[in-house]
DNA sequence: ACTCACAAACTGACTAAATCACTTAGCCAC
DNA sequence: GTGGCTAAGTGATTTAGTCAGTTTGTGAGT
């Protein structure tokens, strides 16, 4: 069973990005152009980018080109074609995050770098201004993965969470505690910032298990 | 900037699919009577479907059929379009499977049902057999993560060992320690039965980490 | 010299009508 | 029955073109 010839065609477009040495943002070649250097002809070329614009590889822009994604990089990722969302859906999140996300911080505590304390602290702060500020791409979770120093964490942990964005105004809306989140959240950063992984990982436990408590009390939603 | 058509129209293929309560493996329409359901052309309902095809929701069956996948439902999925393997991406994945797999281990000694401990029995007696046999499907770590009831961790797992599956060999070809390992498993499947949640969550971690050793011991791969 | 308007010249988005390649199921001969 | 052939249905790809945005450069007007 030879893979098929869009299979190859997103095998060679990557390999033109990856040999090109070409970063997110970058433009790639336009789909007339790929179609002509390969000997095929454009709905094929186009199939091909449509696969890799499913994974975040290229992203296309009508009318002006198609460019590097920002995930090309990523191992695992989002699944950009979401089943509805459920209570139940919500609370098995929570839960996979009450698993991972302690242990995440206690390794954040013991290999923080000044660098991510900084932005754990611009996350936190960030938190608290009112939605519609712009420098939203800051989530103190995902942050707080970062600071493991593991890229692999923060793919898996801002996967998890990009999945929750749609009902996030739906959370908001029902339990809207920001100042109580905007606490735990500072009292996880001084944790990091001591490296004291015990504290971290339990305060991180404590904040998730608060959240879980706060879903569970809330109605089913549409 | 409105959503492109062929956007839309993975949306109203999903819409089928679920409205239909198509299951993976079900096959759905055809692409002409896609293209002739919507009023377009088949190369844009072949778009909508390659991209459907890149996160796994559908499978192609050339001259058969297009076929619901069986990742639809997944919430964070395997790159497919992964990025070179490098001795340094291995050992970040290992690390990051060092953070994770432990706490999930903990959680499955807990939560673990008598089906989960056949099955990992299952797949630690499959592990021993050589290579060729086909129940190779049971993975005795992500059987591990299905025992802590939650299919989010499942998938989480499941999606990280997918990336490895191509180094699996090298890995083995370098340091084919079966029986080390078939041990080690045996060892942490007695935890999670004996529902000793610090054992379990113990062994794993000394698990990995000999992996570890052994991959940063290996020379660098191609 | 500066700025604005506008017109190419690029780009992606989509259509239309075929042809080729593969799979499946049914039929028929053996 | 069983094997092989055939026909219908399917995905895979081509060809040739139109429509719709974006970018860029040019030139008129100030």
């Amino acid at each position: 069973m030879p893979p098929s010839l869009s299979d190859r065609l997103t095998e060679s477009i990557l390999g033109i990005i990856r040999d090109g040495g070409l970063r997110p943002g970058d433009a790639i070649p336009s789909a007339r152009e790929l179609a002509k250097r390969f000997a095929i002809t454009t709905p094929t070329v186009r199939e091909a980018l449509r696969k890799l614009e499913a994974t975040g590889a290229v992203e296309f822009r009508h009318g002006s080109g198609t460019y590097v994604g920002p995930t090309i990089n990523n191992v695992v990722l989002a699944n950009p074609h979401r089943p509805p969302i459920t209570k139940d859906s919500v609370l098995q999140l929570i839960s996979a995050r009450l698993v991972i996300e302690p242990a995440v911080a206690a390794q954040s505590a013991v290999s923080r770098q000044p660098e991510n304390l900084e932005r754990l602290e611009a996350a936190v702060t960030n938190a608290l201004v009112p939605p519609g500020g712009p420098a939203f791409a800051l989530n103190f979770h995902v942050e707080l993965a970062a600071a493991s120093g593991n890229p692999l964490l923060q793919e898996v942990l801002a996967s998890l969470l990009k999945v929750r964005v749609r009902e996030q105004q739906q959370i908001r809306a029902l339990y809207d505690n920001r100042a109580r989140d905007h606490e735990e959240h500072q009292a996880i950063v001084d944790a990091v910032r001591a490296q004291d992984a015990v504290r971290a990982e339990q305060l991180t436990r404590s904040h998730l298990d608060n959240i879980r408590q706060a879903v569970e009390a809330a109605p089913e939603f549409s």
